[in-house]
DNA sequence: GGCTACATGTTTACGCTGAAAACATTTTTC
DNA sequence: GAAAAATGTTTTCAGCGTAAACATGTAGCC
């Protein structure tokens, strides 16, 4: 009905690539204002756009969130990936280190995207690109623990090795960014960043499936 | 205005002990709906009052969830302490392997609990009573760890086995109850619960201040 | 070139939610 | 026994997700 004006010809009726603006502009909310405050309504008002515009390219909200989260796990599987390149040839405990120091490190510096990767009550993990995206991020880690030198233990023994390895690494990653360990790194005389923290962890730690304790 | 008829004298205008009754409604919710379903107006419902009713004891919603996690805090730090109390004479392997148990424990039998309590966007950790129940589980926790035999190492390495050994089961809990290690699990020939997937955790780490790697 | 299908945005509308404000009914306190 | 406080209710408002109807631009098809 109205004709474009000459002040808003800018804005065409059709926005281009909303779909990009949109994550982009949902992952600046999530980082900055926090989960709470990502809604389809404020994503739409940050682009510039009607609030059920979104709708038609993420349907609704989990669907928003849930490809949000596929960006962050393809992220996060190229910087563990990199991680594990950059230090190929070592042993296995320098490998193990180094893709934990890299999952750790992604968690600091996108603690909300990392938390809505794992918070499955508002994600849809049957969406493709999600499917996908995890699937991806599964292989960048299981690359890492291959035991190759321990070839035939017992596959319990197997998996247990993966999963403590993992465990240990989301637990610490999670604890992190909640602050749960401010108390720990405060007592220690002189003060603890995170990094040295999670350097004594590894130094401190042992996993392997032919551990000598009982 | 309107006497009350005579069905209805059974509900008096004050409910009696609104408080408890509504936290343990939100409980219910909680576990049976999830976290999305747990709205102030869903606990009044539940529990058969108006829908601001509930402001009158908790404020607003993060008041209602910070007491509710309250109450975990408080259960948890009872389930652990339990736990080592029942093997208080043995050595520190087994006690962390039993108050690690419990902690995992507590996360299955209360999913919906454990993961609220350690969301703290929506919590508001000021309120004194989950101030104080957060103390206590810290408190818990700790006296697990107290590496009597090792009095003086560095600083710095003994707050790397607190993280580390809270970081292995805090990871190995959410990871759990999110579904992470389904595929783990089935991977193992003829199975495994996690019970024995925990177990096979501990077997196969250790933890210590005098770790013999580098 | 023109016409039709489709993709993409907008407007409108509805029910749910959190929360504040004004009010009603008990209980407690002095 | 009256005043004060605690506890519930009713009313109201704005924000949200989402569906439906509609508008506008794009792309395929003849």
């Amino acid at each position: 009905m109205n004709k474009p004006s000459p002040t808003d010809q800018q804005r065409p009726y059709h926005h281009g690539d909303l779909r990009s603006a949109l994550l982009a502009a949902a992952e600046k909310i999530l980082e900055t204002e926090g989960i709470q405050a990502l809604t389809l309504r404020a994503a739409a008002r940050a682009v510039g756009v009607s609030h059920t515009a979104p709708q038609n390219h993420f349907d609704d909200l989990t669907g928003l969130l849930s490809e949000l989260a596929a960006v962050g796990y393809q992220r996060f599987s190229a910087a563990v990936q990199a991680a594990a390149a950059a230090v190929a040839g070592a042993d296995m405990r320098t490998r193990n280190r180094e893709t934990g120091r890299a999952y750790v490190r992604f968690a600091r510096a996108h603690p909300g995207l990392f938390a809505l990767m794992y918070r499955s009550e508002r994600l849809d993990v049957t969406r493709p690109a999600l499917h996908a995206a995890i699937g991806l991020a599964r292989q960048a880690l299981r690359q890492t623990t291959p035991s190759s030198d321990q070839a035939a233990a017992p596959p319990i023994r197997l998996a247990a090795v993966g999963a403590a390895r993992w465990a240990l690494v989301h637990g610490f990653a999670l604890l992190l960014i909640e602050g749960r360990l401010e108390g720990l790194m405060k007592a220690v005389p002189g003060g603890v960043d995170p990094d040295e923290l999670l350097d004594a962890v590894f130094d401190v730690v042992r996993v392997s499936v032919d551990n000598p304790d009982v």
